[in-house]
DNA sequence: CCGCAGCGATACGCGTGCGTATCAGAGATG
DNA sequence: CATCTCTGATACGCACGCGTATCGCTGCGG
């Protein structure tokens, strides 16, 4: 039915949208939602206005793909260690992104846009739904297997692993110190043998 | 020196002062900083623009104030019971707050202003510090009279109380439940008698 | 090397919000 | 009751950003 040539797809159009998916992850990062605008991006990514509104409809459709394209920073599978060393360094982990990277100096600006448009909230909730599942999995997996006796539910210290990372990122001047990821996770789960560690 | 007659303030300025900042910080909860304006506030307190213009000096000005005024909802201290039961307290209090009332629904627009005016940042960053300065303090007053052991840091175990209840608030669609309070408290500071309660 | 798709630049009409100015009337003062 | 401050309404010029349209040019596909 389609007589269509199939004409090859023209590399410059992928290329522009890259570039501008990058521009407006900075943008976002900078200006937050509010104050983020189309011709900002366009200013920033050295390209038309046009080139712009060709490849999105508007707006919240530039931005919802920008946030959806930044999630591939998938969260690495640990497969190694004790679970209580996957669970560290999932923390760890979690704690180096947010204390540093582009998505993360977004996560303002998607806060506030989840506000606004249903699309940003559903993404920006299954996004952090997913980080926080994942790590109650692993959780519940050592508790199951008898490696360590957790503190309280496995969902409970999940959000307060991610919440003390994220409360600094947003609540306060300093970000989360990797370094503390141990320590965090030490003290929301206790070992089965060993004695608690005290601190002076 | 001054030869002015003193004459009484007009009480209709504190009333206009009083409207005028509920209406902006209802304003800030539901549109957040960046659609901030000042004639929806004008609008919604059934008030003309000019008498928000003759109060204040911008937008900034009165958003900067109505936080400000805002603040006074001050932590009750609590005075009575154990160091374990008045952190659990404030914990809880904290997360009534933080699920239910005005300004908590204004701490996204307070984030994302925070990323814009010096003002709002200072106000934002010491409000948060404050809160989490009388959480340690309290656990570490606990530590020392051996009430209990703390599992972390005192000021860590602090940032991941906090820290849970507004993960709960910003990055998901379920706010932290109040009655997950004593447990995340538990959780986190182990009574020195005692010996750890487990969850299945 | 031809033809066309994608490109940057530019200009446009429109809506919106800023901060200012003006003005008549309501309400507090004394 | 006379006075004068504060008030709400209204209109204004300005700046900005949206989303659209147009136009030559560039560089890719065939």
């Amino acid at each position: 039915m389609d007589g269509l040539p199939a004409r090859r797809p023209d590399p410059r159009v992928e290329r522009s949208r890259t570039i501008i998916r990058a521009a407006a992850l900075e943008e976002l990062a900078q200006s937050g939602y509010g104050a983020f605008t189309i011709e900002s991006v366009a200013a920033r990514a050295h390209v038309g206005k046009s080139t712009i509104y060709r490849l999105w409809r508007d707006k919240l459709d530039l931005i919802a793909d920008a946030f959806e394209s930044a999630h591939e920073q998938a969260v690495p599978d640990v497969t190694t260690g004790t679970t209580a060393q996957r669970i560290t360094m999932l923390v760890q982990h979690v704690a180096e992104v947010a204390a540093d990277s582009l998505f993360s100096r977004c996560i303002p600006a998607l806060i506030e846009g989840a506000g606004h448009d249903p699309r940003l909230r559903d993404f920006h909730y299954r996004y952090s739904a997913r980080r926080r599942q994942s790590l109650t999995e692993l959780i519940a997996g050592g508790i199951r297997s008898g490696e360590f006796t957790a503190s309280c539910e496995p969902d409970l210290a999940a959000q307060a692993m991610l919440g003390a990372i994220f409360y600094g990122r947003l609540m306060s001047g300093e970000p989360f110190a990797p370094s503390q990821a141990p320590q965090l996770v030490a003290a929301l789960l206790r070992p089965r043998d060993a004695s608690s560690p005290e601190v002076s």
